[in-house]
DNA sequence: CTGAAAGCGCTTACAG
DNA sequence: CTGAAAGCGCTTACAG
């Protein structure tokens, strides 16, 4: 007698139904090799019977487990949560599984964690984000499965990726101050030093550049990610002599602690200061005062690379990489600086 | 030839080793029973050519999958994604690999959720914050193997659970509020009617009650644990003729819009109205002003949930369920009310 | 349309 | 200490 805690198998069902395994196999996949009549016995049985089609032996016998592994920093940051959700969702839809792996960007732990989706055999890999890459990249190229990557480093490596404007997002955060009237413009970066801040940067540069507005070491900072780094940084910036009028930060968490920073001393936002972020995460609108950022089309993003990477292997060479566009939402944490309004009443 | 797409197997390291495949299998496994030299030479080639035992193979063989099935309502709810990422840490050290799935509280999703993990053959589930449940829970009930349920409605129905204790965090909340010398205080729960709403209404009701405080059901409103469902009830709140001076809410989230709600109107926090929060999320620390919230310990919860999980399949029968305690954490959201802080000035 | 057989990659009791 | 064998739950080419 079968022990009752044993899952049943189709040979199970097969008993049941007085035909071999062979046809309960077929008739559960919707085979037509079967008659119409035993397939709806069979599956009522199953039914009845609660049976799930075991996906291990499936896997073992066609090769492919329907699984994909997700790598990210860590689910704890509201933007990748927002791409993972995306992931998600879009694998679901296609009846494949997301098995998920935080790295917390220690290399010991992005080893464990390639090692163990290589073990149980995903089709294909997501890696969102990374913040390390150097050590565990160069393994990660040297799989066999297909990989893509979401806003990582070191794309020029891998063939698939999506990826954010960073260059042209931070562009058009910068120029929007700049039309406000700002001339001292302050960065906060990461000081994680991840390319994207490195990317960031360089964008508004570019767009003091074209301004003919000198850039000013003075005038940047290095946060880490979270409000806290954005905090410290900007209490830095704040406490210049001459402080910037504006502060473009790497991201909303960031610019979350630029906020309370300013809110600290007492500064009014946007009249004494403004704060411009990037990534548009769902708490941007609810922010003292709600924050002027560059959205990242988070969805999209998620949705795209899972895409390519399930086309990928469903056998199509689809596109490889795609560079997708920020948008500038434009909240209540700008405004034109204090001095320019000044100037703007004696003119009127 | 092996064509060099598919990943090798133990046959292949034991052509390579010239042992049969047992032994590589047992060597892999640091079996006693096979010699040193030979141990270290078959891991030495395996390792020379990135061979990966397959856990598929292995799952059929052991009747283990070595992973457990994580159902959310979301993962991008900041709250369910610290737990989640606690759950993923305290399943990696121990080996296990954690399938993520999402139901958005949608019935239909949450039963392809259940029955994909059956398929899998996960050896436990963990379920967080289900909203549902009427629906698939009693499904959950029926599976043979273990579930454990973090915040979970209908707990009664299930032997294993970690649970916060939401009627004394609600009423330690209120309690707060009430020897800060509020009178008019307000409850912003949440629309869906989930049971830890319900449970925090009561709690909230009960330390009113205590403090000889009539509950007045003007001065409760209905949010959706997001800031916008916040941010209307509270508006509604804040548009009564004898407008509250304090208000709990369900959680952080909410807490996020009746900030937002109270600035619009330009109340000053706390001097005009009190704010108090629940969950303390990372960012309760950088809201402006920072909120007072009643912490739940989320790493704990998780690592509790997770280690109850693994204990039982590794056949120990540990502990049932657990409650655990929220901490209050006062910030700067709340204070006296300005018609105390007046009546204190004339006393002194 | 159906079944018997082989095979996917492991583990492990059994025999030596 | 080692190997041959059986078996885990499927899928699918082959034969009928």
């Amino acid at each position: 007698m079968k022990q009752d805690s044993l899952p049943l198998s189709i040979k199970d069902i097969a008993r049941a139904a007085k035909v071999s395994h062979s046809t309960v196999s077929r008739a559960l996949r919707d085979s037509s090799l079967v008659s119409p009549e035993t397939a709806e016995r069979i599956k009522r049985i199953a039914r009845e019977s609660h049976f799930r089609v075991s996906a291990v032996g499936r896997s073992l016998a066609t090769g492919r487990t329907n699984s994909i592994g997700v790598v990210v920093t860590t689910i704890s940051d509201p933007f990748i949560a927002e791409v993972v959700t995306a992931v998600e969702d879009t694998a679901n839809a296609r009846r494949y599984s997301v098995i998920l792996a935080s790295s917390k960007s220690d290399p010991e732990r992005e080893m464990k964690v390639v090692q163990s989706f290589e073990e149980r055999r995903v089709d294909g890999i997501l890696v969102l984000a990374s913040r390390v890459g150097s050590v565990y990249m160069p393994m990660l190229a040297q799989m066999k499965i297909p990989i893509v990557l979401i806003n990582s480093q070191h794309p020029g490596e891998f063939i698939y990726s999506v990826s954010i404007d960073n260059s042209a997002g931070a562009r058009a955060a910068t120029r929007f101050l700049i039309q406000l009237g700002h001339k001292r413009i302050g960065y906060v970066g990461d000081r994680a030093g991840t390319p994207s801040s490195a990317t960031r940067l360089a964008g508004y540069r570019l767009a003091l550049e074209r301004a003919n507005i000198p850039f000013l070491q003075e005038l940047t900072a290095e946060g880490d990610v979270h409000p806290e780094g954005g905090l410290r940084a900007t209490q830095r910036l704040l406490s210049l002599p001459d402080r910037p009028t504006a502060i473009f930060c790497y991201n909303d968490m960031t610019a979350m602690g630029a906020l309370n920073a300013a809110w600290q001393i007492g500064l009014r936002i946007p009249e004494d200061i403004s704060i411009i972020g990037f990534d548009d995460l769902a708490i941007a609108s609810y922010t003292i005062p709600p924050l002027t950022t560059v959205r990242q089309p988070k969805h999209d993003m998620g949705r795209m690379a899972t895409e390519i990477l399930l086309n990928l292997l469903a056998g199509s060479t689809s596109e490889t990489s795609r560079s997708v566009q920020g948008e500038l939402i434009v909240r209540e944490s700008t405004a034109p600086p204090a001095a320019h309004v000044k100037a703007l009443r004696q003119l009127g």
